[in-house]
DNA sequence: ATTTCCCTAATACGATGTATCGCAACAGTA
DNA sequence: TACTGTTGCGATACATCGTATTAGGGAAAT
């Protein structure tokens, strides 16, 4: 019986994981953004019908909440950091460049508890660097107080630079120059302190002041750790 | 020729401005979320077909945006207020309980640039409030830094809430009880800073773990406002 | 060899954002 | 008063989406 005599066998369905699933689901949220995973697309980067899916995850929520938890695993810091200051200080910054590789983490930063296992993962971490320093209670209001910051920052930051984007002018540029209804309401002396600030502001790059902020903060922290030692 | 005699006059189309657009679409978000304000549904609840509302908005995210400026008009507060730190309280506090009273708009919070009037009439006396106290830059990085932290605790606050809304518990008992996952975790030992924080961590309250994280970063603010006192 | 069962793919459904198109009522002119 | 142009509204249409349901076919069990 030679080759041509027997049948091909049947196309094997394409192998699959979770981890396939949301590499792909990254992918195309890198390339197009949030609202360019659709199940079906993702699906089809994948040569599978849409429903398979539904045998690693039940819904789409599901997925985006492992992709969060995919980036964690880029933020969670190889080597043990210094001290407190220098833990948060890292987790701040890596979670900012994470979410420059992945713009689309902005969407979801802070939308839900991350609870995912490497979202926990850097959560222990983090609390482990103020283990000696503090009572848990200060030591978690510690980590929220500077997690709300830079995620805040980091939202704030995500949705400037898109606009800039869309409008092919940097901010500050653009609110000086062609952005018409804002130049005429500030025209309209309705807003002094906005106008002083639009135009005589000093345009600061991003990563700075990102980080200027964020070492107010680390510094109020700072503050009340050694205030009462514990 | 009698009433009855003269035929009805026309329909005549149901008279339409954005107030009103808006006032539907907030509605219909305060009642079932963000994903609850779709084009036909807030044109059906205005008694008017869908196609209608493009001559008031171009976009569906354009009518996102007037829901968060017309919320700006809440957040504005009546009166000036005093110094500057209570001037950044107020706002902060005024968001969160806008937040709370619209809870979507956590999910917009920081999503893009906010430039509509209110949201700009909210930055000027914002800004205003800083401006015999620190040169430009420096009250805009400290409206930023505050602005910062604050959305993402509301955030943080209404995604726990929901959470907790979702699983019947708080978020506390729901960590210790019955989150099965989230227990067999922290039973490996892997995380046990976070076994700690999540055993023998204080359960406070939402709006005084606010308060404290908001009190700390103005504190940070005001050391730099002082510092160099311009 | 036959039956059972599970997994996959296909189909289906209701909903969505928005483009397009045709019409009907008004304004202005003859 | 008849006619014509214009404007703006509604209906229709389309591609897409998340997901429920169904039907089929290969593997395992008998």
């Amino acid at each position: 019986m030679t080759v041509w005599d027997r049948p091909e066998p049947p196309t094997r369905p394409a192998p699959l994981d979770r981890e396939r699933i949301v590499a792909a689901a990254i992918a195309l949220a890198d390339e197009g953004g949030l609202e360019a995973v659709s199940l079906r697309k993702v699906a089809a980067r994948l040569d599978v019908g849409p429903m398979r899916l539904y045998g690693y995850i039940s819904t789409k929520q599901e997925l985006f909440d492992l992709m969060v938890d995919e980036v964690y695993a880029e933020i969670l810091p190889q080597e043990q950091p210094g001290d407190w200051r220098e833990a948060l200080r890292a987790l701040a910054h890596r979670t900012r460049h994470a979410a420059l590789r992945h713009e689309w983490l902005a969407d979801l930063l802070g939308g839900r508890p991350a609870l995912g296992p490497n979202a926990l993962a850097v959560g222990e971490v983090t609390l482990a660097a103020l283990n000696s320093l503090a009572d848990i209670d200060t030591a978690m209001r510690a980590v929220e107080t500077v997690s709300a910051y830079f995620t805040g920052a980091i939202r704030r930051e995500i949705a400037s630079l898109r606009a800039e984007r869309a409008t092919g002018l940097s901010k500050h540029n653009w609110q000086r120059a062609s952005g018409p209804r804002l130049t005429r309401m500030l025209a309209t002396g309705r807003f002094p302190a906005l106008t002083k600030a639009v135009y005589d502001g000093t345009d600061v790059d991003a990563e700075a002041s990102f980080a200027t902020g964020l070492e107010w903060v680390l510094d109020a922290v700072a503050a009340k750790l050694t205030r009462p030692p514990v």
